[in-house]
DNA sequence: CGAGGCGTTGAATGGCCTCAACGATGGTGG
DNA sequence: CCACCATCGTTGAGGCCATTCAACGCCTCG
């Protein structure tokens, strides 16, 4: 693949860290100015189209990635060739940890929507993060994070009938409560999200916008009816 | 629930874990004699029979678990009370990992078979592996371990046909390949890890039996026809 | 010996999949 | 600029597989 051409393509400039406006919430919240000092490998940033492919399953992990905005999606392929979305990185998540063990990527990361990501040398945030003991605990936090979120996919969003799963997933992209507005993916994404299949997926959302529980706001972006949805996805 | 009567009766002895049979597979492996005598907080064995509850979801998590021997089921729950297995913990597997984020448990642990665990406090994991890279590591490679199981069970045993699903558990259950024995639990626990029901496991285990994919040995003891069930784990 | 738990099996229903067709959309090239 | 084509969401019909509800035998244990 072409994948050194896209991100090269990709590149939008050297990540300045200490002024980082997600600096908070992020991989690096704990580090101070001198920590910084310490890192002379450089971090890049890139603009990613939906479509294109980050890393692929098998690669040697050699960076992580912090997503700044947009969203990509983590997928596993069985034997059979048929493939399942394993999770979801959105906005401060970072995927590719398993760099740090030197292991190789475990997914294929695919962005589904345009997106900005921070790229770390696996060496560095190693070598931080055995100096720098906040570093290292918000490393164990971030793996923890990824371990629920991977519980959570297997009981919500592959248990029960289809109906109950596309709610439970509709429930789970809405962001902010207040305008509950949901931004939706293609039906073939969230049939391999929901292990069912893409005419299932669409059969379903259809039903839930003919029901009155989802409006199009704009395209594939949704205003979600939360508690009757809510209520779908436990009851029946 | 009488869970620490239950524990303070399974006490089974103070662990030794410089000259601990597992030592070399298991999360202290890179510990030294020196570090041992840092650790002041005791580290007790216990013995369990099936049914026990280790732990609960929500329960303060102030220890993690090495397994010894035999099995636990970790299970999460959902809102309208249906249950799922999210993984199994057998020998050489640590659980509560949680406990080190002074987090609360995120599953229930129960016991399978007869088990044999070790009990840590988490305080002096945190401190022992804020000092010693060794374990540092040992422990994200735990993390990550426990998230590709995490992965997997979804990939593998949520996705295709129940026929499919049960034959990925037989093969995954199978510890060594040579005498191909896979030690199987009630109908109900498998139902629950492959997002199926009672009878649906039970119906497909007793034709393979009938087809002579599975030779019983013991009770719940099966001898397992690797190729042919991996045939049908791809195929159909 | 009776009770309860567990594995198994049957029959009927229904939900999801499969295969197929069609309209809308958006990008491409003439 | 527009015709063309590929992609995607939608919908329909039919069939299959898993669920549901029920019954029965076996085993253990009190």
């Amino acid at each position: 693949m072409a994948k050194n051409v896209t991100l090269r393509e990709a590149w939008s400039g050297l990540a300045d860290c200490l002024n980082c406006s997600l600096r908070a919430t992020v991989l690096f919240a704990g580090l101070e100015e001198k920590d910084f000092s310490l890192i002379h490998d450089p971090i890049d940033q890139y603009r990613l189209q939906p479509g294109t492919t980050l890393y692929r399953a098998g690669d040697t992990g050699e960076y992580l990635f912090t997503v700044r905005v947009g969203a990509l999606k983590l997928m596993q392929y069985l034997p059979d060739g048929s493939q399942r979305i394993v999770r979801l990185a959105r906005t401060t998540d970072v995927i590719g940890l398993e760099a740090l063990l030197e292991s190789n990527y475990q997914h294929d990361a695919v962005v589904l929507q345009p997106t900005e990501v921070c790229r770390f040398p696996a060496r560095v945030v190693r070598e931080l993060g055995q100096q720098n003991p906040k570093l290292h605990r918000e490393l164990m936090t971030r793996w923890q994070r990824a371990l629920s979120e991977a519980d959570a996919w297997l009981t919500e969003l592959s248990t029960g009938s289809a109906r109950q799963r596309v709610a439970r997933l509709l429930l789970r992209l809405v962001r902010d409560p207040l305008n509950s507005e949901s931004e939706l993916f293609g039906r073939e994404d969230i049939g391999a999200m929901l292990g069912i299949t893409t005419e299932t997926a669409s059969r379903t959302i259809a039903d839930f916008k003919r029901r009155g529980l989802l409006v199009e706001a704009a395209s594939n972006a949704f205003l979600v009816d939360i508690p009757n949805l809510r209520r779908i996805a436990e009851g029946s």
